[in-house]
DNA sequence: ATATCATATACCCATATAGGTATATGTAAA
DNA sequence: TTTACATATACCTATATGGGTATATGATAT
């Protein structure tokens, strides 16, 4: 009985690896949205914009508020820090994969062949 | 007849979404490691982490290098630049929700009719 | 050559999940 | 009330994919 994948969703760094639901939060940064401003600024099935929105909400990435029947949906930006912190620990090598390309080269060096 | 799921893996946004791969990438940024040097770091099996680093090489996050026998994984750490410079148009809004509440209190007194 | 090591890949399985349709829920208007 | 509207959700299907096992590939050593 194979353990089967686990669950992605749950988490920032995963909600924001769909394409759709990068697109709803840089349509929600310019200005909250209601789901059917959404809809027709993103030209796809409500039950689809609701369902992302629904992923977003649980990784507490949007916020919703209603007023009436209209569920107001602005995007919590803080909530992106962790990706841009854990993206920030390989800013360093940026620009320079110099100090890796030594190791390697004291690799080859010490070992013989290479490829790449 | 239902249009499924759209392929994610094949994207630097979804392939940093999965958390093993993560956990690859910080490994692999300290210091290039071959396959079976990240096994016994990570302690997955084996077909685990060529599968993982399969995928990192085809978003281009990683590169290899052969030597002999021994696969030298090294992280390429600009190809996450897309991901940060899109975080990056979110970083303004970071520590104030309040321009947003703002548009959301006059929103609702002007009694939160959607505009069509 | 043969054996061993290092890695990749093929295969299977279970499940997570995106997309679609229909319906439920909840609110406001007539 | 009844109707219309706004959104969420239940349901279904197809597929992408993570995890596991076994095997293939490829290189080195003996």
């Amino acid at each position: 009985m194979p353990m089967a994948r686990a669950s992605t969703t749950n988490d920032v760094f995963n909600a924001i690896g769909e394409p759709k639901r990068r697109a709803i939060l840089e349509q929600l940064v310019v200005q909250q949205m209601t789901v059917g401003e959404l809809v027709d600024a993103m030209e796809w099935p409500q039950p689809t914009v609701s369902k992302h929105l629904k992923v977003l909400r649980e990784v507490n990435l949007v916020a919703e508020t209603r007023v009436g029947r209209f569920h107001y949906y602005r995007v919590k930006p803080d909530e992106l820090r962790p990706v841009q912190e854990w993206i920030h620990q390989f800013e360093k090598y940026w620009g320079g994969a110099l100090e890796q390309l030594d190791s390697y080269l004291i690799d080859i060096q010490n070992n013989g062949e290479k490829s790449d």
